[in-house]
DNA sequence: TTGAAAGCGCTAACAT
DNA sequence: ATGTTAGCGCTTTCAA
């Protein structure tokens, strides 16, 4: 039986014998010890470079027990997470921090029926660690990979324990902020598209909009969820304007939702922030495209990113890290409220 | 020194010893070696069962010296990559046939200065294979890869070579078809948002655009390009309306482009679709969303990312690949044309 | 059909 | 500061 064609780099073994040193050292100098002298530095790096050698990621991770690659869980189905800019902020935030470690990121699917093979795929030692981008209340599968991996959740988890650890934004306070923005500006029949009720970042800010709708003694004039998405958006606007007479102001949780909140509008002959007030939740790249611009709650996504990926690796290293990280938001005025 | 936590599951040898066998045999057992007794198999099966056995991917992989991994290779700045519609549904494509497989996908960031990096970790033997989901003519380091592993392009490279395997629309027929589209409605003055220069799809419906233009005896009005994001494409259009005092239509060659094409032909008080006549390409998400929804040559992006992992993974398999696969477009009319 | 034995390329004590 | 040695958990000849 033929072998593979080599195209793998030289080995630990070859780079010591031209270097004229144990693997040991060459191990100790791919590795950063400082117990090298220069000397034998020099000429390890030099064998290196003229190998071009590159450890063998396989052989490291037995010897060494540990990876160097994290997974990011994605429990949602592929298009609509790849679809929403917010989605793409966040991993541009994780990756960001894992291309500057020497972490390696891996993407693993974990469609509804498949959790059990993503959940056989972390415990087969493939990653030392795992974020999940978001989920939601159902995805209880994801409770159990703490016991196999160090996870961190992007948006607090439905269940807080105790051992969790997640990186969220104030949505609570940003959906207060929000639709007192809008009674501020002296509505009152004010109606929100409310984010999926079975995801924390909807349920909080829709807590948000009801504390401060109370204390100013308003009643809503209607709540419609969607799930986040620029039609389900677009169809909760059509219900409330199928189911009231008249409206001032909406407070949609997402941009994107905003988005289809517009289409929902006009198509309907009403328009956005002349006719009806319309103040979103994001500030993606969505708000500014929008005409007009949409006013929203700017939430730091791509820091809320950074932060999960430095969680991560800081649990990795044995340093120790906060349970919970909560990221403030703040209102961006722009032409729509 | 204390060892990490024993998070990992069972190995090999405690199966084995469980099922009152040999190694060998629940490796045999794992990989479906048909040489194993019905008993000896029924025991193995069991025993990995009880112990909710997982294979060490690493030791299984510098055994077998392949990862079972391949890799995304994302020379792109993440937010332009994850904010589009389109690479939404060809990384969708990719990982529902990863997923069937027992392939694990790797998400390599790319960025220009991480070129050097990202072929280091190619080299390391992280994978067994790569693609590229987008590319510039200028990211010349990709030309190295398959001399490390076999790659699998989406879209055809700048400079295609004997060796190389790609999937692409037939981005001139497509690009050909929309133009003759806006011809046979009558139209005249026509100008063309194109896409980047140094991406073959951009340069190929550019292409189009002309073999169309040329035998109907038309000038183009105006020839702009943007790079395939939406604010690029409110810019270019917005160059065209500055350049020329007229036009009845406008092919521009991505959806997200029209969608910033639409906004800025409305920032002129040009109607889309009434007043100027507009053709997209892609048929993503976004062209329905749009209104009037935009009519645009669809391009089976789902099914071309599939295409591109089944190449790739026939390559691993050493079963034989087209070099080339190009699928075809069609025109999908809506209300813009 | 099965088991023994030899590595895969590396890290990490342990000596020196 | 450096080398020796013993594995990491698995696959894969080779014998039996």
């Amino acid at each position: 039986m033929e072998l593979a064609p080599v195209r793998g780099s030289a080995t630990i073994e070859e780079v010591a014998a031209r270097a004229g040193v144990s693997r040991s050292t060459v191990s100790r100098v791919v590795n950063g010890s400082t117990a090298v002298s220069p000397t034998a530095l020099e000429a390890v790096r030099r064998a290196i470079d003229e190998l071009q050698y590159e450890p063998n990621r396989a052989a490291r991770s037995l010897a060494s027990r540990q990876t160097r690659a994290i997974a990011l869980v994605i429990p949602e189905q592929t298009d609509r997470f790849f679809g929403d800019p917010f989605f793409a902020s966040i991993v541009a935030g994780i990756s960001e921090v894992v291309a500057a470690s020497d972490y390696l990121m891996n993407m693993l699917i974990a469609s509804d029926d498949a959790s059990a093979k993503a959940l056989a795929y972390l415990r087969g030692g493939s990653v030392d660690g795992a974020i999940v981008a978001s989920h939601h209340t159902s995805d209880t599968f994801l409770e159990r990979i703490p016991d196999v991996v160090p996870l961190v959740y992007g948006g607090r988890p439905a269940r807080v324990r105790d051992e969790d650890y997640y990186v969220d934004v104030d949505n609570v306070a940003g959906g207060r902020a929000a639709t007192a923005f809008l009674i501020e500006r002296g509505h009152r029949r004010i109606a929100t598209v409310s984010g999926p009720a079975d995801m924390t970042a909807g349920i909080d800010r829709l807590r948000g909009f009801h504390d401060a709708m109370a204390p100013a003694g308003l009643t809503p004039v209607a709540v419609e969820s969607g799930d986040f998405s620029e039609s389900g958006g677009a169809l909760a606007m059509d219900r409330i304007l199928t189911a009231t007479d008249g409206l001032d102001a909406v407070f949609v949780a997402s941009d994107l939702m905003a988005r289809g909140a517009y289409a929902a509008l006009r198509a309907r002959g009403v328009e956005p922030g002349r006719d009806v007030a319309v103040i979103g939740f994001d500030d993606s790249s969505v708000s500014t495209a929008l005409a007009p611009a949409l006013t929203t709650v700017r939430q730091p996504s791509l820091e809320q990113g950074r932060r999960m990926a430095s969680v991560l690796l800081d649990l990795l290293a044995g340093r120790p890290a906060a349970h919970a990280t909560i990221l403030p938001t703040e209102i961006v005025r722009r032409a729509s409220s």
